[in-house]
RNA sequence: GCGCUCGUAGCUCAAUGGAUAGAGCAUCUGACUACGGAUCAGAAGGUUGGGGGUUCGACUCCCUCCGAGCGCGCCA
């Protein structure tokens, strides 16, 4: 809801150099490279504010410092705004060197734009669809669902900082034989008895069980049994959801689909496309025909639907309510499926590569040095309320936010519960609650922090104040970037980073002092600050705290004695 | 056997094809008469699993080998 669209501030910068550098290239007599020209900001501070490596990449072989050199010429006679000093670098880079005033630009940008910073316009109004999570209703969420929960909520806030609408949903299925098996097992120990062979041998049963008896008292029927367990066990992923911070817009229900008649409907116009073939008595779905690796089964010998086919039903009628992109996160388990699925969709008439299917890779929760092997039908699982149970949502969300999907991640519980104070999250809370507490001591001691536009911010030259001002410039890229390569631990990685500068600054650079031109500057910056912390966390979904409790019992009764 | 993903410091993990591969934890050494020490500074720690190739330039792309996880059903 950021009303129109402008040109993100701080990269004002950029776009102004890159203009120049197309003229530059022209003017020297070369043609821009077929990628454009590209500046970023180089990893070492003795290369400068901006490089670019486009001499490297027009000049090929050799000619690239030649290239680079003509540019600088260019550069030192134009001279534009900020930039003091531009040279040649390496093998041919071109390093710009600029006055700390850019930086004051991007301090007064931050400002401006407030909780809006960092947001873009990549995908303005694009109607999206975030399935994640969906697991089966037939049991609690486990520990390593954790991970879903909070990168599925942390991915449609970075969507949605993009511009997308972002619809969050939760697919049920309550229409297969898992269920069904779900409902015999409760029922057996609503019985007494315990599970069958393939059942769930899951202790939750017996705890559900002794509420169901509680409940509904004797005579309960096998199918009775089903419908409440599976009533209770969706009350109970709301709740769990819930505690964590996170709510679905949808919680989709696969039986509607059946009773809507839609399975049928997808199986008769898939039939039309001219995609399927019968075998065995079996109708399949030739998905090789878009690459799949093999062909796959729609409607079994005994008639009865596949998972497939219910699946192409369900993500069509996603479709159908609006959505303009389909987004997936699945458990690497499943990778399998991905193609065949796209494979249905493609062949009725849906665009390649629907749904986009994000992959992550398991989690391993580990307990006394032991991976604890999670599994609802074998019965020792560590659920994700066990864990909110010992340690703060916070901490578990910046857990599963702190690296990439792509890998494994080993959850350690002794680590998390018994060291969670070590966590990173207090870490880069601590920072947004020192910025705040600037801000309030200032008030206290009178004070008054002029309008940013009355206040010179020519005083900001320290390091630590210029290297506070980078991280914030490049913020806008990094949660652009996270969000195409959907990748929120990037954002995780940014606000770890920024608070570790900011620790640093708040170390070296005093802001409250005598220098009121000075206090003024830096009273901004701490703001600027603040508001990239809390822009940061929000887009992780974790709290951004104006005070956090003492840590030390003793500073606490000391405090409590003298008062 | 085939397919997908991964392999980076002692441990847990970062790094749009860029320059000297970075953090945290753990270890060692230092720093407050201070806006909150849940802090800061420094040291030590690496043949990016091995070997080839492409490129001005490779942790990143390609090939191959080794190792790990996950899939290969008319289950869901």
């Amino acid at each position: 809801m950021h009303g129109q669209t402008t040109a993100r501030p701080p990269l004002v910068i950029r776009e102004q150099l890159e203009a120049a550098l197309r003229v530059a290239l022209t003017e020297v007599g070369c043609s821009e490279p077929a990628g454009g020209v590209a500046l970023e900001p180089p990893k070492h501070r003795d290369h400068g504010d901006w490089s670019t490596n486009v001499a490297l990449q027009v000049g090929g072989k050799g000619e690239g410092r030649v290239i680079a050199a003509k540019l600088v010429d260019w550069f030192e006679a134009k001279r534009p705004a900020h930039v003091e000093r531009v040279e040649v670098a390496g093998p041919g880079f071109l390093n710009f060197h600029l006055a700390p005033t850019w930086l004051h630009d991007v301090l007064r940008a931050v400002v401006a734009e407030g909780e809006a910073y960092g947001s873009g316009r990549a995908l303005a109004d694009r109607r999206i669809n975030l399935e994640f999570v969906s697991a089966n209703p037939t049991g609690p969420l486990h520990a390593g669902g954790g991970r879903w929960v909070a990168v599925g909520d942390a991915l449609a806030n970075l969507l949605a900082a993009q511009g997308a609408e972002v619809h969050r949903e939760y697919y049920l299925n309550d229409a297969g034989n898992q269920l069904d098996t779900f409902g015999a097992s409760l029922f057996a120990r609503y019985e007494g008895r315990e599970p069958p062979e393939d059942g769930y041998q899951g202790e939750y049963l017996v705890d559900m069980a002794a509420r169901l008896r509680a409940e509904l008292g004797d005579g309960v029927s096998e199918e009775q049994a089903r419908e409440w367990g599976y009533h209770d066990v969706v009350a109970q992923l709301e709740r769990d959801l819930g505690r964590i911070g996170v709510h679905f817009d949808t919680w989709f229900s696969e039986r509607t689909l059946h009773e809507r008649g839609e399975v049928e409907k997808v199986l008769d116009d898939v039939r039309a496309t001219g995609h399927v073939y019968e075998n065995d008595g079996a109708l399949w779905l030739r998905t090789t025909d878009f690459g799949d690796q093999r062909d796959r089964v729609l409607v079994k010998s005994d008639g009865v639907t596949t998972y497939l086919c219910n699946d192409l039903a369900y993500h069509r009628d996603k479709f159908a309510r609006g959505s303009e992109h389909l987004i997936d996160i699945w458990g690497a388990d499943h990778h399998g499926q991905v193609k065949s699925l796209q494979s249905g969709l493609e062949a009725l008439g849906f665009p390649a590569g629907e749904p986009e299917v994000v992959l992550g890779q398991f989690v391993n929760v580990v307990r006394g040095g032991e991976v604890v092997r999670m599994s609802k039908r074998a019965g020792a699982i560590v659920t994700l309320a066990d864990i909110l149970d010992e340690v703060d949502p916070d901490v578990c969300r910046l857990t599963f936010l702190l690296q990439s999907i792509d890998t494994a991640q080993t959850f350690d519980l002794d680590v998390v519960t018994k060291q969670s104070m070590d966590n990173p999250v207090y870490y880069v809370q601590y920072a947004h609650a020192r910025a705040v507490s600037i801000g309030r001591i200032a008030q206290e001691r009178g004070v008054a922090r002029l309008g940013i536009l009355d206040v010179n911010l020519g005083p900001l030259t320290h390091e630590r104040e210029l290297d506070l001002l980078r991280a914030l410039a490049t913020y806008p890229d990094d949660v652009a970037e996270a969000s195409e390569l959907r990748a929120p631990h990037r954002v995780a990685t940014w606000v770890r980073d920024f608070a570790s500068r900011f620790h640093g600054f708040y170390r070296d650079c005093r802001v409250i002092s005598d220098d009121v031109a000075l206090t003024q500057a830096r009273l901004w910056l701490a703001e600027a600050s603040r508001i990239g912390l809390a822009n940061a966390l929000a887009l992780l979904g974790v709290g951004a705290p104006d005070v956090m409790a003492r840590l030390d019992e003793d500073d606490a009764e000391e405090a409590v004695d003298q008062s």
